[in-house]
Parts: structure tokens; C-alpha cells; sequence
DNA sequence: TAGGCCATCTGGTCCT
DNA sequence: AGGACCAGATGGCCTA
């Protein structure tokens, strides 16, 4: 059986190969490649999540299991060293080069090797090409496998930064490549909901995305639409969220880390605000702090030294308790309300913040998509059972009319609702 | 037991 | 020649 039996991996013999052959180097290869199926995959620092910040070279495939990686697998193996602890090597008939150097004849002229083309490789026997072949195969699936267990890896801290409902619930591959397209989605209008506010145009309502919702949509397959955006806005649950004291303090389908129990606390020296793995800390006295998983950013703004921060929650001075669904809430007038939490300074504070960390990302352009799946025909879409049937690019622009187009957004434009409060 | 999910192997293709 | 990537095949595990 191959992997076991050292002939199996004798084809780098000087016997079989040329000198110049170039094989002994993917025997050295080889020996630093693991070649079990129970081999620990690569340890990576896992701190930047899987992001390099390195700069790449345009139209230059990575080469995942460059000299920079360790491999933690196998200590690389002295030739020679095995080559003893075999016995059967030198029983077998392979001719083997006698380890005593012959002295050179100083007048025997030097052999010239041939360069490219008008090399000849030596002649190899079938047996031979055979195990170099399998030689080669074994190799290829060291890679594939840890090729996949990087994949898994990242899909695993993927999966970290996506709530679940509920929260030990451990989302496929492809529910967690869905959910995250959609979450993404849902975040971005939620970003262009404090444009809306700040430019007067929606008015701080208590209105809450739900998450969970958003997960059983990516779970069954479903893309989010403008319709199921807005099916994903609720009401806030006056008894679980609003308190008696006019906070609204919760971020629906995240854990709750402060000792009040919920995401939002609010001291004499400033606020903290935890939103997953995110937390954001906004002084009175500056020194604003972003922490999240992968690091903290100070950020401060002129305005972000205002008394805005300690003034009354929107619901201390308009009730909602007598809506019943969005559209009251909407037209109740209460658009107006521009002294609510969501006023010019808090949003400043919020936007800084997020600029400043969308800084050091960088955006996807839609040019990346084209051309790599330019290939691909717009004939897919949606079943009737829910699923998604093919077409890569069929899926992508729905994404283009999302981040581009913006209908959607334009359709709630003036109605989208946050329901955090500074 | 059927179906879903997953890991792995494998051969092919593209690229350097 | 070799590495990265992809998709099909296969078998194991789990659950309804």
C-alpha cells in the first residue's frame, strides 16, 4: 500500500532520476508535507482573521503553503538518516550509487547538460512513472485536504461574528455563507438608516432589526429582499426592551454583557455600548474607544463633547405603546422628533466611529466579480421550494442591485428605524 | 432507512 | 513541473 512502503517512495533514487531532474526537491517536499489524513492543519495566527494586509501582486495566484507557514506536522527528514532505518533499501534491486566519492579526473572534460528544450530526460519505466505519479497524487491530497481545513477555518470565524438563534446553534456551510450575505446586507441598512436620521428624513423610532428572522430567511435559502427587509423590522417588545425608566437598552440577538443585563450601560463618566464582538465606548470627557475581536481604535470628534449624551430617551417623550404596527408609528408625526437620542452629535459619534474603522477595510468592487464569474449565464434563480438553483452570477445581481442600484434602500430611505440609543 | 452534511480522494484545468 | 482551484465520486455520521 502506498504510504507505508518506502519503495513506494523511492523514485528520487539517483538510479531512476537524473541529476538534474529537479525531483529530489519534491521528495524534500514531500517529507515536509503531511501525508496523514490525521495531520493537524496549519496553525495560523488567527488574529487578523485570515485577512492579510500584505499587498498582493495583481493576477498572481497565492501560494497557500509558502515558506512563510510552519508545518507543524513532520520534522523534515534526513535522507540518509531514513535510508538507514529502512533495511529493506538495500535488499531490494534498485542499484544503489556506492557512497565513496571516486576522485575526479582533472583531465577528463566536464559533462555539458542540455537547458530546455533540448533536455532529454532519462527513460523511466512504467513501474517507475507509476510511483511517481501516486508520489505526486499523495502530495496533491496533503494540499486539497489543508486547502479545506483553511476553508473551514475561515468559514469557523465567520461563523463567530454572525449571531445565532439560538446561540449554540452551529450553521451549515452554506446557511453560513447566506446568512452572512444577508447580515452584511442588513447592516448596511442600518448605517444608511442613521444618514436618514441625521438628515432628517426618518424620524429615531424604536424600530429593531431582527436578526433571528434574518437567520431562518438565510437558513431556508431565501435572499433578502425589500419586502423581507421590512418584515424584519419590528416594533420593539416594550416588556422585554423598554424599560421603566425610558431606556431602550437591548440589541436584539446579542448577548447582553453588562451587569444590568443588557447591551447598553450608561455611567457618570461616559456609555458602552456592546453590539457582538463589537463595543463601543463613547467619554464625556473624550478618549471614545471602538474594541472589537481583532482590536481597539480611539476616535474623537469636536462635537462629541456635547450634553447630549445624558439627555431622555425618545419614548420619555413620545409613547409608541399605542401603535400597532410600523405604518402608525410612522405617520404618527413623530418623524419630526429630531431631539431624540439620534441627534446631530450622537450620529457624528456613531459615523466617525464607523468610518474609522471602515477605513481599514477594503470594499469589494464589483469589477473583482465580473471578472472572475464572467462565465457564468443569468438563467438561475430561485424554486419553488426555496432553494437556490446555480447561476453565481445570477445571485450577483441581485448583490449589484443592492450596493449599487439601491432600490430597495431608496424604498425605505425615509422609513428605516434604529433602535440603539447613546 | 432515506436524506443531509461533511471530509476526503481524485482527475482535470489554469496559471506561474 | 508543480501549485491552486474546482467539481464529481465516495463513504461515514447523524437525524427524522
Amino acid at each position: 500500500m502506498f504510504g507505508t512502503n518506502f519503495e513506494d517512495y523511492c523514485d528520487f533514487n539517483d538510479s531512476i532520476c537524473s541529476n538534474d531532474s529537479g525531483f529530489e526537491r519534491s521528495y524534500a517536499d514531500s517529507l515536509a508535507t503531511p501525508t496523514s489524513v490525521h495531520s493537524t492543519p496549519l496553525k495560523h495566527d488567527t488574529s487578523d482573521l485570515g485577512i492579510s494586509l500584505t499587498p498582493k501582486k495583481e493576477n498572481v495566484r497565492r501560494k497557500l503553503f509558502s515558506d512563510e507557514y510552519e508545518f507543524p506536522f513532520q520534522e523534515p527528514v534526513d535522507i540518509k538518516t531514513f535510508e538507514d532505518n529502512i533495511p529493506s533499501v538495500n535488499s531490494t534491486s534498485t542499484p544503489v550509487k556506492s557512497k565513496e566519492k571516486k576522485p575526479k579526473d582533472p583531465t577528463k572534460p566536464k559533462r555539458k547538460y542540455a537547458n530546455g528544450k533540448n533536455r532529454v530526460t532519462r527513460c523511466k519505466s512504467p513501474t517507475q512513472i507509476m510511483k511517481i505519479k501516486r508520489n505526486r497524487r499523495i502530495k496533491a491530497n496533503d494540499r486539497e485536504r489543508n486547502r479545506m481545513h483553511m476553508l473551514n477555518e475561515a468559514l469557523d470565524r465567520l461563523r463567530c461574528v454572525l449571531p445565532t438563534f439560538p446561540e449554540d446553534t452551529k450553521l451549515t456551510k452554506i446557511e453560513t455563507l447566506r446568512f452572512a450575505h444577508n447580515y452584511i446586507f442588513a447592516l448596511s441598512q442600518t448605517l444608511e438608516s442613521l444618514d436618514n436620521i441625521n438628515s432628517g428624513n426618518a424620524p429615531p423610532e424604536g424600530i429593531t432589526l431582527n436578526y433571528e428572522k434574518l437567520q431562518n430567511y438565510s437558513i431556508a435559502g431565501e435572499k433578502v429582499t425589500k419586502d423581507a427587509f421590512r418584515d424584519m423590522f419590528l416594533v420593539p417588545n416594550k416588556s422585554e426592551d423598554y424599560t421603566g425608566d425610558g431606556s431602550y437598552r437591548s440589541f436584539q440577538g446579542f448577548s447582553k454583557p453588562f451587569p444590568n443585563g443588557s447591551n447598553f450601560m450608561q455611567t457618570s463618566e461616559g456609555v458602552l455600548i456592546n453590539v457582538g464582538n463589537v463595543t463601543v465606548s463613547v467619554n464625556n470627557n473624550g478618549g471614545n474607544c471602538i474594541t472589537s475581536t481583532t482590536g481597539s481604535g480611539f476616535f474623537t470628534h469636536p462635537s462629541s463633547f456635547g450634553d447630549d449624551l445624558t439627555q431622555n430617551n425618545y419614548y420619555d417623550q413620545k409613547t409608541v405603546a399605542t401603535c400597532n404596527n410600523y405604518d402608525e408609528m410612522y405617520d404618527t408625526g413623530l418623524q419630526n422628533n429630531v431631539e431624540g437620542y439620534f441627534n446631530q452629535t450622537n450620529y457624528e459619534i456613531f459615523k466617525n466611529a464607523f468610518e474609522t474603522a471602515a477605513k481599514s477595510r477594503r470594499h469589494p468592487k464589483m469589477d473583482d466579480y465580473h471578472s472572475n464569474y464572467s462565465n457564468y449565464n443569468s438563467t438561475a434563480g430561485y424554486g419553488q421550494n426555496g432553494k437556490y438553483y446555480c447561476g453565481v452570477d445570477a445571485a450577483y445581481a441581485q448583490t449589484n442591485i443592492y450596493y449599487n442600484q439601491r432600490y430597495h434602500r431608496d424604498f425605505y430611505n425615509n422609513r428605516s428605524i434604529i433602535n440603539t440609543q447613546i
